[in-house]
DNA sequence: CCGATATTTAGATAAATTCCTAAATATCTA
DNA sequence: TAGATATTTAGGAATTTATCTAAATATCGG
């Protein structure tokens, strides 16, 4: 089930803060990049991961690739996260 | 912030699967060992990780430990994922 | 086509995580 | 108090994760 790989993905801070910029807005790799202190590879991994789990969608525009949030497991997560309260 | 350890112990499906034990009612140690292919020890372990995460009580009653839900930190988690929804 | 820019992929390493066995601790009961 | 039961703590091995540098891929502009 999805919901795995988005429990993995929430694990890492990096990842947390990279789904809340894009709550803003949608953004560049290299935005995105641009707001940590870490290499562009390691950024691109997180998002790699982020789109594994479906809580993001990738699409290139000329040379940049643009991220945004892909809220259907969201839902899911917050049916689960009910279930608790 | 308590929300870190939450998300790191909500990313191992041992752990997500203990919570929901605990959904249905309070139980042993012993008992959530039970239900699991796995070594009381690390089912311990992953009980303390989910008291760190306070996401679970515990309270000795004899010889047993009883564990249960602590629903705050399931609050924030609420308010957090609502966020992107 | 070439050089520059944006991003990912590959490969390596250090740190964190999961799980086990053995030992320690706490409680109960005879 | 001794033995049995419930649980945790300690220590170690195997796996996974996060991060880096170097190289590869894709696109743009001249």
């Amino acid at each position: 089930m999805s919901m795995n790989y988005a429990f993995k993905a929430l694990s890492d801070p990096t990842r947390r803060k990279i789904l809340d910029l894009l709550r803003e807005k949608d953004m560049t790799a290299g935005e995105i990049a641009d707001h940590f202190q870490m290499t562009k590879p390691s950024i691109s991994h997180h998002l790699s991961l982020l789109k594994q789990a479906q809580m993001v969608y990738d699409e290139r525009k000329g040379q940049n690739i643009y991220y945004s949030l892909n809220t259907t497991v969201f839902q899911d997560l917050l049916k689960w996260v009910i279930q608790f309260h």
